[in-house]
DNA sequence: TATGAATGAGGCTTCATTCAT
DNA sequence: CATGAATGAAGCCTCATTCAT
């Protein structure tokens, strides 16, 4: 029983930095089974398909982002504080514990663009990453509650929008740290620490 | 002599449609041979390598966009306005027209993350890349100089790596604007639009 | 004890029907043991190997033909009636009712034309179709015996490869009845019926 | 050009000696081009999918027996006397030279009872076979013609199922000249051909 | 030079059979 | 004894690349 689930525990671990090391295309179901120590057949047992296995890694590597932003919430922070946070907490994941995680969602996101993805499977991954974003939008409820936010509508849209690609850049650049310069300018923790500190300072005085 | 020209360029632009139809691994050499009318032995003469042909039109589509940012920085107006020119063309990217190339680049900087591709070729990207980049300092430069920004050094670090950011999602959402919501809530032209205004306005305006 | 024999009679039935709907050879040993609501391992307890339960299903599928012809000898009717009955069960078997057993006889035949099969696999099966023509030789005993039947040694050989040949004839478009008549134009049992009406009027009345 | 005719040709013949002594489903395409001095990726560009070549095999087989009844069809004899030559041909079909063909067909119409085939390939067969059910057809209608044939409509009908029976089942003897007599007692040439003599007999002098 | 043909290496997936509980 | 889990061998098919005309 135990044995059973840390086995796919195994195979889906082995996947994950297989994955995150060389894409999902370039990744064989031999070589998984292999890092795992497991036949392939056992391997599609517990996956029939190689795309189950995909979305299951996934689905887990969304799933591990979930607490850092739950802890977030349960602080005793203000809400700005608390957007402070995980904007932070965007900028970690390019850092080399949270790399191969982000760096494997960046890839499944190039794999869905050319890729025909069953419908319920993205249906699932759609659910982990809801978990996260109804997190977020609780925390901005919060912030315009205690009143550590004031937006206006038109600039809540905004925000919104700015936020989404402060995320999506700064994921983005999880895939570049291992590579020379040349394609894309990857900004340093210490930059996007600067842009984060320039965005709440916005946020908390907004343009009259 | 001009017909080999023309046949190379069919090559490429065969392969430019496919690859940003169907990313870099699932188009077959074939299959760019077959609408570029040409022999597949004949494809390999002029590009030795898959890669070589990936390559070529990569830098091919960056070239493509260089003359936007000429146009740009010809004109007449001030800095600070050619400044939101060059965002407006980023932003521009997302649509109907340019989408197609744009979203190859998306998929080459994936394609580099999980390949190893020769030094040398990552160089010829480069090169091009560089010439965009250039353009866009100067621009940042004759800003400087006509007064219509004004910069302390260190905004300049952090104004420089807002644009890099704003570039870098923008870019991104073109590979999904095409598949269902689930992954990535991309915004639409007017979203980013505002977000570019609120930007040069805040660039106009720096805090004190 | 009761039990076992009950698993076992449940496992062949399942094996029956899904040999005969797909053949043996698209028929798995999982889809047989979860058909028959039994682990595969059980399955395989029971019949070590796929070949020795393709065989047990074969044999009791020729078993169940035995009743109707034991049926027709035990009965009051003349030899000539009874071949009559005889043929007339053959063309039955390609009713709705036994086509699935007739199918799947047809089916190993083909089974053994291209997969050498175990000798004493065989004698069993052997034995078990001896007793249909066992009955059906015993049938013509009685015909030459009443009278009902008048033939020559040389006819005798005859009239033996005609039946043969109706029913090998009629086995075999067993197969078809499902499909479209492109391969085989399969008779349906009105003629099949003339045809035999045919027979025994010829057998009756014997060319000078 | 005509080399890759002779290949072509190597290739379908080497499936047929195969599939007719394996059976299609145990003859896997590698050894097909094996047997072929072809590399497997080769035999795949001429036939996509493993059943195209089954279907061009058959096909070719089946078109290997027209030659036969043309022959038939333009000779002088009377109408009976070409039935009594097809008749033989049938008997033919079970000896030597032409066993691998025929048994080659009968494996074919298994295939088709368990496995879906697309309805084009079956066309394709279908007007293989009607060329010499036309020819058939021709002959019959040459001996009413001639006079040779007298038959009531009734007895039409069941002269053709009878043909239809003979063919069928001479077939399916094609399959087990090989085997042991356990399952189905093949009767031999001669048997055969008695009782061909016998079906001719009947058909000159129909029972009034 | 241009090309269709040829190909081996490799990928995904299945299945009869064996293990271990 | 019953069983779900495990597995290697094998099958179909694809594709970048090379050959031969």
């Amino acid at each position: 029983m135990v044995k059973k689930l840390e086995r796919r525990k195994r195979m889906i671990q082995a996947a994950r930095i297989l994955f995150s090391e060389q894409g999902f295309e370039k990744t064989t179901m031999q070589k998984i089974a292999d890092e795992s120590n497991v036949g392939v057949a056992t391997l599609f047992r517990y996956f029939p398909k190689k795309e189950d296995l995909i979305i299951e890694v996934v689905k887990e590597a969304i799933e591990q982002h979930v607490p850092y932003f739950e802890e977030i919430i349960h602080s005793n922070k203000k809400g700005i504080e608390k957007i402070d946070d995980v904007l932070t907490v965007y900028i970690r994941f390019i850092s080399e514990e949270n790399r191969e995680t982000t760096k494997l969602l960046e890839a499944f996101e190039l794999y869905t663009a050319f890729t025909p993805v069953e419908k319920r499977m993205l249906e699932e991954i759609e659910k982990a990453y809801g978990e996260i974003s109804h997190i977020i939008s609780e925390i901005v409820k919060e912030g315009k509650e205690d009143g550590s936010i004031q937006l206006s509508i038109s600039d809540e849209f905004i925000w919104n929008t700015i936020f989404n690609m402060f995320g999506t850049a700064i994921k983005k650049y999880t895939l570049y740290t291992f590579l020379p310069d040349v394609i894309l300018p990857v900004p340093n923790q210490e930059e996007l620490t600067e842009v984060k500190n320039m965005m709440i300072h916005f946020l908390k005085n907004p343009a009259k």
